[in-house]
DNA sequence: CATGAAATAT
DNA sequence: CATATTTCAT
């Protein structure tokens, strides 16, 4: 039933069917379907809902207008996709809804009817119930699938997607609430086709971004109606949804491609469904479910984050990430599939975050269930957090101890602050107006291996910025302005053309290392100037008040005297002994 | 129970 | 082999 031509066909549909659907947009169908503005003013709804019915049997088609005028819909009949599209071209009448028959004899000119009455809620009924026919329709834009005989409360409950559209017509989010079907869609198509082409399956992704009919069953609104898709509790309407992070995980596909199967036999009713979406609330359950469920297919499971309004509001890369929608692939069968997460994918965006979480808790402060809380990644566990956060402080407590030892030699070999836990906070370079630092400065941030390093991801922090190549398998890269998108990033004005000093007394390490890599001159930006201000004001304001740990490089050490006055203006009157440093741990 | 490090798994 | 997860000691 599944085989890779009818997946080629398949995108290749929903390919055309998109393009046309964008170019014709404006010269669209007869205005068919109501607008929420008309739906809120039906009087006695859905009471008058016109019904176009297309049924090749005339038995059937008479008797379904019987059971709908019953329910006071007003049914036009026709016996083709032809008929019924001259009628609409005509404008001779205009409906609100579609039921549409289906089967083997008709399907194309059926899928043409879909094609060209997209904007029309269609639900398509059929006597078969071929997997690949379902699929198609549903990726044409039917609203739903029915299998006949179809009953009366199915019948009784079409006006749903009269509303549905209406009121997700021109829906702006709602094509970002269709990704999870997509990715469910394409996830399906893998499994059921073992490896299927990539290119292909970008087709369908471009494809399924714009549209917002396409799935709808799985949308917000779901029609409750519909048996094959249980509706899933989504939440994706959620207006205060601001960033998203992704981080997918994703099990071998391998082992299971034997046995999911099940979508086609045993589910020949169900393809999808959409499970619940990472509310706020539901958090974490929804990608923590697992289980042992052996038919699952390959799951993918996108998390989505939000942040609740204000609370970060500062977040200037709130929509930087890698926003995937959070979803997850169930079997049809009602047994839960999948989603035996595997790993966690700590992308760029994920580690952004993290660092970010890092450094807005100082580091004496970065705890796992704390960077958890401020990274808001629903599904991401403690323990993610916890053994990225392990990696993290291993990198970093490579590279420590030599940057320390060139910032801040101890002329009594007294080291002890120099390892990663005492890390002050303004360990790289401050922008001082009185101190200029010469050649302008890089700041070199890591980027973990195997990630796409088209220069956009750092691993970089105030916290932790490298000034050594830590280990081989850390990228270093120097901090590019470009791509100050990581909070707390310093960035700083550099002069072109000249290599800073940090990229002349690490050069020779630099070479050794295979993926290391200059990024040359760079601009900045305002935002990237604002970022570089926060951040200095951080760290001025750090090594004001914490006048005992180390300067940072560049920084003037400030006589006693300006710092005790500026602390007395800060109201802060004793200073801490040397000898403890308030590090807690 | 949470943390961090080591062991183990992928 | 790198990195994520799991286990284990604290």
């Amino acid at each position: 039933m599944f085989d890779p031509k009818f997946l080629m066909h398949l995108v290749l549909s929903l390919s055309c069917f998109r393009s046309q659907k964008c170019c014709k947009k404006e010269d669209a169908m007869p205005a068919m379907v109501c607008t929420a503005d008309e739906l809120l003013g039906w009087k006695d709804f859905p009471k008058g809902l016109k019904v176009l019915l297309i049924e090749s049997d005339a038995c059937s088609a008479v008797e379904m207008r019987l059971k709908l005028e019953e329910m006071d819909y007003i049914v036009s009949i026709f016996c083709n996709e032809n008929e019924a599209l001259s009628a609409i071209s005509n404008k001779s009448e205009c409906f609100h809804v579609a039921i549409v028959e289906v089967n083997t004899q008709n399907s194309s000119g059926i899928f043409k009817f879909l094609e060209t009455a997209n904007d029309l809620p269609t639900i398509m009924i059929s006597d078969n119930n071929c997997i690949s026919t379902m699929m198609k329709c549903i990726a044409l834009g039917a609203v739903e699938f029915l299998q006949k005989p179809v009953s009366d409360d199915k019948l009784q409950n079409i006006w749903q997607h009269v509303v549905h559209k209406a009121f997700n017509a021109g829906g702006k989010d709602v094509s970002e609430a269709l990704k999870p079907v997509k990715e469910s869609l394409i996830s399906m198509l893998q499994l059921q086709f073992g490896n299927a082409e990539t290119g292909k399956q970008a087709s369908v992704e471009a494809e399924q971004e714009n549209n917002q009919d396409l799935l709808s069953g799985c949308d917000k609104y779901p029609a409750p109606s519909t048996p094959q898709l249980k509706q899933g509790e989504r939440s994706l309407d959620d207006g205060d949804c601001q960033d998203q992070a992704n981080f997918s995980m994703e099990q071998d596909s391998a082992e299971q491609d034997g046995e999911c199967k099940s979508v086609e036999t045993t589910c020949g009713n169900s393809i999808f469904e959409c499970t619940a979406l990472g509310s706020p609330a539901s958090g974490e359950d929804a990608v923590k479910e697992e289980h042992e469920s052996t038919n699952c297919c390959r799951t993918e499971i996108n998390t989505t984050t939000c942040y609740e309004g204000k609370d970060r509001p500062s977040n200037k890369t709130s929509n930087a990430a890698g926003l995937n929608r959070s979803s997850a692939v169930r079997d049809t069968c009602g047994i839960k599939a999948s989603k035996k997460r595997s790993k966690v994918d700590w992308t760029p965006e994920l580690h952004k975050k993290f660092v970010q979480a890092v450094e807005q808790l100082g580091i004496d402060q970065a705890i796992p269930s704390r960077i958890l809380e401020l990274m808001k990644v629903e599904g991401l566990t403690r323990h993610n957090v916890a053994s990225h956060l392990q990696k993290y402080r291993m990198h970093r407590r490579h590279i420590l101890p030599k940057e320390n030892e060139r910032r801040w030699p101890h002329p009594g070999g007294s080291a002890q602050r120099n390892y990663y836990p005492h890390k002050p906070v303004m360990a790289f370079p401050p922008y001082h107006p009185n101190h200029t630092i010469p050649g302008g400065q890089v700041y070199p941030a890591w980027i973990p291996p195997g990630t796409y390093t088209g220069g956009i991801h750092i691993w970089g922090s105030p916290y932790y910025p490298g000034w050594q190549v830590p280990n081989e398998s850390w990228y270093w890269k120097p901090y590019s302005v470009t791509h100050a998108d990581a909070w707390g990033c310093p960035v700083m004005p550099q002069t072109v053309g000249s290599y800073p000093q940090f990229a002349q007394q690490t050069a020779p390490d630099f070479q050794t290392t295979k993926e290391m890599q200059y990024t040359g001159s760079t601009l900045l930006n305002p935002s990237d100037l604002h970022a570089a201000e926060e951040v200095i004001d951080q760290v001025v304001k750090e090594a004001i008040s914490k006048p005992w740990l180390p300067l940072p490089l560049g920084l003037k050490p400030p006589s006693t005297e300006c710092v005790l006055n500026e602390l007395s203006k800060q109201g802060i009157s004793k200073i801490p002994p040397h000898t403890n440093a308030p590090n807690i741990r």
